[in-house]
DNA sequence: CGCCGAGTTGAACTGAATCAAGAAACGTGG
DNA sequence: CCACGTTTCTTGATTCAGTTCAACTCGGCG
């Protein structure tokens, strides 16, 4: 089990029962790999957690090409936050990589659930900020770092996922073609056999 | 006059003493063009809010060249996320492109004022998501659009930052050279010349 | 005047994209 | 267990957007 209440009660030291209550009125849904949780042009009602599976947010551009914004594995949280937020139609599409398990929380959970644990104010905005910081780390990477430097920092932090998605998808994260993706491991490996 | 306190009010509808006190608390620092807010490595301590001039937020690489993460001018906050409230050194430098006169928050400032003005962590709240969708929004520009539909979005999106600083720093931002915007604008320019 | 920083322009270069073809890996049904 | 098609990955040849480096222009300002 990898549920959304453990996940909590992990991250937060006082448990109550109303909080129980509280998570486990959440919409849980088991979803089919290659389903949709959001697509560009809608509008998006949850933030989602994810349980079990993986999902990728992306965005399609005009010559149909795909660019993934993020991966969310086990334990993670996806939204788009402009739609959900500031109710305006989603760019991006929320989609599942592998069958997973994904609890809903709509957009006033986070404060019902602040009413009965003040705590919890805090945990999300540890996650927030470091949404945020994540964020801006991964700009300041495209802005400075060449493809090589960016697959190597891929590998380093997120070694799983690399394990679980095509070699394409990473490529479309870290912004460059599966061919190039391909040729930059093609120079790594050879460079580290000829040491 | 544009101060943090006038923002605080016109942002929130509730007012009272203690908050004012609160506010009237934190340091206000005038300083002066080319001062640091902030240098790599150090820890931050405080969110910025610009009350005025302009301020970005960059890192230096290994070849010494600059990478700017965000232009700060009136009205804005900045810090250093990752820094702040987990504590780390810096990867970032704060630095005043203009004369300029800021706020400096201390992290328990954000939970002082919401014990006395509830209302606050919905400010707080809706602060922080318009961070994440605009951080979000430049990856999937950095990751889908060429430097000249870059560029033109960044002419739509802050016209008044273009009038304030060099275009060397607008390249900087964008994640070009100087060179190449340059080029970028006289194409532009004689595109639309020629009808 | 003459200098200085900011911006422009040119020519050569380079990292990554594109297009096209082939090779491996994989699942599925016979 | 093999034969099949499908999706994934690699490789090569070519093109292209953006970089680099160097020289030059321009406008302000002592």
């Amino acid at each position: 089990m990898n549920t959304f209440k453990e996940y909590i009660a992990s991250q937060l030291n006082s448990k109550s029962p109303q909080m129980d209550d509280l998570i486990e009125n959440c919409n849980t849904r088991q979803i089919l790999k290659d389903e949709f949780l959001l697509r560009q042009g809608e509008q998006s009602r949850y933030i989602f957690f994810v349980e079990q599976g993986l999902l990728k947010q992306y965005s399609v551009d005009e010559k149909g090409k795909e660019h993934i914004l993020m991966f969310a594995p086990e334990k993670w949280f996806v939204a788009d936050r402009e739609s959900l937020y500031f109710k305006r139609p989603s760019l991006y599409f929320i989609k599942a990589l592998e069958d997973s398990r994904v609890v809903l929380l709509e957009e006033s959970f986070i404060n019902k659930i602040a009413e009965v644990d003040h705590s919890f104010l805090e945990l999300n905005n540890r996650l927030l900020n470091n949404h945020i910081l994540h964020l801006q780390n991964r700009i300041n990477s495209l802005l400075s770092d060449s493809a090589e430097e960016r697959y190597l920092s891929f590998v380093q932090t997120y070694p799983d996922i690399l394990l679980r998605v095509p070699q394409a998808m990473v490529a479309s994260y870290l912004g460059i073609t599966p061919e190039s993706l391909s040729r930059v491991r093609k120079d790594l490996a050879e460079r580290n056999f000829h040491k």
